[in-house]
DNA sequence: AGCACGCCGACT
DNA sequence: GTCGGCGTGCTC
């Protein structure tokens, strides 16, 4: 007797652990049946996905079921990420279901159906499409219990592979020579079909085909029918760049900082060893070259690789750079991909028929099982940090896989976390700095300019007199300028001037935005949006103003300064449509504009030639959120921001516009000054008991009713506070910084400590004793052990 | 998560 | 007396 240990496809406290099942006579064959398969098992009334996750002999439990069906013939999950899955449950507190799921491309995540089946008829009715029919349900239910009715629960694997039909002679040449010339005149088409196939008796596309002869399938189907012709399904990859074609690239001579900083990278693929490397290196120093010969020396050993970039990077020009060093051995994770393209390159992976993935944080789980390097570029990015559950940071996960692999680890950025920095002062990681830019080319130059001064001289615009200047004198010479806001929308809220009153959300804690395309204020944190009134709905008055800018304010002051410029405007708004964001971006790249207008995600990896000016409208926006890490991403924004001016032939300028032209982290970030601005940094953490020097944890509690949620983060805290020792620090409870959003009331208890063994327990059985009123009332808890938003 | 079982109120 | 509300517990 065998029994197979299953995780089922039910994210909940009680479910949490292996269920056993009867392995069927047919697999009882050594081997068939390995941890790491998706099953089907039946659990309860209805039937589920499951995860082998073990095979044993012996079982505790008396009345077994059997697994129902298979869904894989190869584990999808390798030994090394079921593991994995193990460890993230412990590290970050999600279910064990949730952390395989992670890892796996949508498509891999079944989908259930519920039908009915009515006795001696071959009927079907589909759950789905009765459910909200108030008047059927009743009488369904009736004849259930008279057993007319059988309810069939259906798992649907979504893994489909896409197949296109091909059409090949089923005969010998000769033989289709008779047959041609036996075929009346009047089967024309029929002729003409032979008549290639003894042409060309290769196997083809039956669409290509079609096209060729310009007929329709009938002959075709004919022919089959009479044995003449073979017709085939053949699997193919959904190929996101098969239009492309990728020019060939020869590694790079590297400067001698370069040879300097990859020796010691070299040296521990060479000996197999792990090592955390934190490579240090100005925007242009040429990281990239560094990372395509350590990847090329460890295809070389006949191993793989992994290299993480933020998903906004995820560029066309990246990917050209990868395609073309290591041609059909990369392949492409990232979430512009359709659902089937993504399972498409994650079994190129499975199937290693690809030794080398470029992706976005979850390409961190490529199911590799001979891994020889790990590559995160701009390691500093939150991105790599995902906000649900499991909520995982890629570079621990990539930390964990290359101690796994006994491969290095190098982490990439021209301002590093302060997390990885410290780490390399304290020599857990390597650092290897380049300091130096390629052909020397020099920093532009920046200018900070004081918007409060800017007030004082009567200019009350959101342009200072030199960025404007700047911006005249590139559309002059006609090159670039790029400008850069971190705020959507048209303002940021809108008020009444005759009694102050400023319209809200009515679900949330925050005021509305003013999107002035379709006139609506809309709600950045639920989805509700409403007409933008006409008077002020307190006192009536016609006073409404608004205040705050916004990229689409900014877009409409400057086609009135300066009308004869041709503005592209990006951000979430413009860029959501499927392929907008690289159309925005060829189109400036093409100089089919003069300016560049966006938000964050024009900051990253943009390199267009004759930008020779770019300017930051408001350097502060970022700085004021409620973040111990806000100064951090103001510096690190700014000097991404700045490093994209004049990176060729031309010169660049940068133009910061602030109203606290003296905080450190937009001082030094105009420098730019990397090392004084960490020292700075650290300085307040360890005085405000922050990471690095404390770690931290976010519990978040929200349900409808405030004092409820007062009440259970009270008893929360004190709780913690109990249960660790006098050296952490619990704060709490308090209101989150949006204290409501979507009805729910929001407060938080935040964990500080160094040294706390207990701590992962009793969060474990804290979640354990709300774990009812969780899933049977309002409440929401959820525990964040490395949270990157306080929001 | 679903779903069944079971214990109390408002009805034919 | 029963129908049906939803609190409680289980799923190999």
């Amino acid at each position: 007797m065998k029994i197979a240990k299953v995780i089922v496809d039910v994210p909940a406290n009680q479910t949490d652990r292996y269920f056993d099942y009867l392995v069927p006579e047919e697999w009882m064959e050594e081997d068939f049946l390995q941890p790491g398969m998706r099953v089907v098992v039946p659990f309860g009334p209805r039937k589920i996905q499951g995860f082998i996750m073990g095979i044993s002999e012996h079982t505790d439990v008396k009345k077994l079921k059997c697994l129902d069906s298979v869904l894989d013939i190869t584990p999808v999950l390798t030994p090394e990420l079921l593991e994995l899955g193990i460890w993230l449950r412990e590290t970050t507190l999600c279910f064990l279901i949730t952390a395989y799921q992670a890892m796996l491309p949508a498509a891999m995540k079944v989908k259930y159906e519920k039908e009915f089946h009515i006795r001696n008829s071959k009927e079907i009715i589909l759950w789905k499409d009765i459910e909200n029919d108030k008047k059927l349900l009743p009488s369904i239910q009736k004849e259930i219990k008279n057993g007319n009715i059988e309810v069939i629960y259906r798992v649907k694997d979504r893994a489909k592979k896409k197949r296109v039909k091909t059409i090949q002679p089923a005969i010998p040449k000769e033989e289709l020579i008779e047959v041609y010339n036996s075929l009346a005149t009047t089967a024309m088409k029929q002729k003409e079909v032979i008549k290639h196939f003894i042409e060309q008796p290769q196997k083809i596309e039956l669409q290509v085909l079609l096209e060729d002869l310009s007929t329709t399938s009938s002959p075709i189907t004919t022919l089959v029918k009479k044995g003449i012709l073979l017709e085939h399904y053949d699997e193919v990859y959904r190929d996101p760049y098969e239009h492309r074609s990728f020019k060939r690239t020869e590694p790079l001579p590297l400067t001698e900082e370069q040879r300097n900083a990859i020796t010691p990278i070299l040296d521990t693929i060479e000996n197999k060893q792990h090592a955390v490397f934190l490579m240090y290196g100005v925007t242009g120093s040429g990281k990239t070259e560094i990372y395509l010969q350590a990847i090329d020396k460890v295809l070389k050993q006949g191993k793989e690789a992994i290299m993480l970039v933020p998903e906004i990077s995820l560029t066309p020009m990246m990917v050209d750079r990868f395609k073309g060093r290591f041609g059909d051995e990369v392949a492409v994770m990232h979430s512009g991909l359709s659902t089937g393209e993504k399972y498409d390159e994650w079994r190129k992976v499975q199937r290693k028929e690809v030794r080398v993935v470029v992706g976005a944080r979850s390409a961190i789980f490529a199911p590799f099982e001979n891994l020889g390097i790990i590559i995160i570029d701009e390691e500093h990015e939150t991105s790599y940090k995902q906000e649900e559950n499991p909520r995982y940071h890629a570079r621990d996960v990539a930390i964990k896989r290359g101690a796994n692999h006994n491969c290095p680890v190098i982490l990439g950025s021209a301002t590093p976390s302060l997390e990885s920095f410290a780490r390399a002062q304290k020599n857990v990681y390597q650092l290897l700095t380049l300091k130096g830019r390629i052909n020397a080319r020099s920093l532009p130059s920046v200018e900070i300019v004081d918007m409060r001064e800017e007030l004082r001289r009567g200019n009350r615009s959101m342009f200072s007199e030199v960025l404007l200047e700047k911006v005249k004198d590139r559309l002059e010479k006609g090159e670039q300028s790029v400008l850069f806001l971190n705020r959507r929308g048209f303002s940021t809220f809108v008020m009444c001037r005759n009694c102050g009153y400023v319209l809200n959300c009515p679900h949330c804690d925050i005021s509305l935005t003013y999107h002035k395309r379709d006139y609506k204020l809309k709600c950045h944190y639920c989805s509700y949006e409403e007409a933008l009134p006409s008077t002020c709905p307190e006192c009536n008055s016609e006073h409404i103003r608004f205040f705050g800018t916004g990229t689409q304010k900014v877009e409409e002051e400057l086609a009135k300064i300066l009308p004869e410029a041709r503005v592209i405007r990006m951000d979430v708004d413009t860029t959501s449509r499927k392929g907008a964001h690289e159309k925005l971006l060829h189109a400036f790249g093409q100089k089919q504009a003069d300016i560049l207008l966006g938000t964050q995600m024009i900051a990253k990896g943009l390199d267009f030639p004759d930008v020779t000016f770019v300017g930051v409208l408001t350097a502060d926006t970022m700085l004021h959120i409620p973040d111990f890490r806000s100064s951090e991403k103001t510096f690190q924004l700014l000097t991404q921001v700045s490093g994209r001016a004049g990176r060729h032939h031309l010169p660049g300028e940068v133009v910061i516009q602030t109203y606290s032209p003296e905080h450190f982290s937009i001082e030094l970030a105009a420098v730019p000054d990397y090392e004084t601005y960490y020292c700075r940094e650290m300085l307040l953490r360890k005085n405000f008991h922050y990471p690095p020097f404390y770690y931290l944890a976010l519990i978040t509690i929200s349900h409808p009713e405030l004092p409820k949620v007062v009440d259970i983060t009270e008893k929360i805290s004190k709780f913690i506070t109990a249960k660790l020792s006098n050296k952490a620090i619990v704060l709490g409870p308090v209101a989150s910084p949006i204290p409501r959003i979507k009805d729910r009331y929001r407060y938080q208890c935040m964990i500080k400590y160094k040294d706390e063994p207990n701590l992962g327990k009793s969060l474990q059985t804290l979640l354990h004793h709300y774990q009812q009123e969780m899933s049977r009332s309002e409440l929401q808890i959820s525990i964040d052990m490395n949270p990157y938003m306080m929001m």
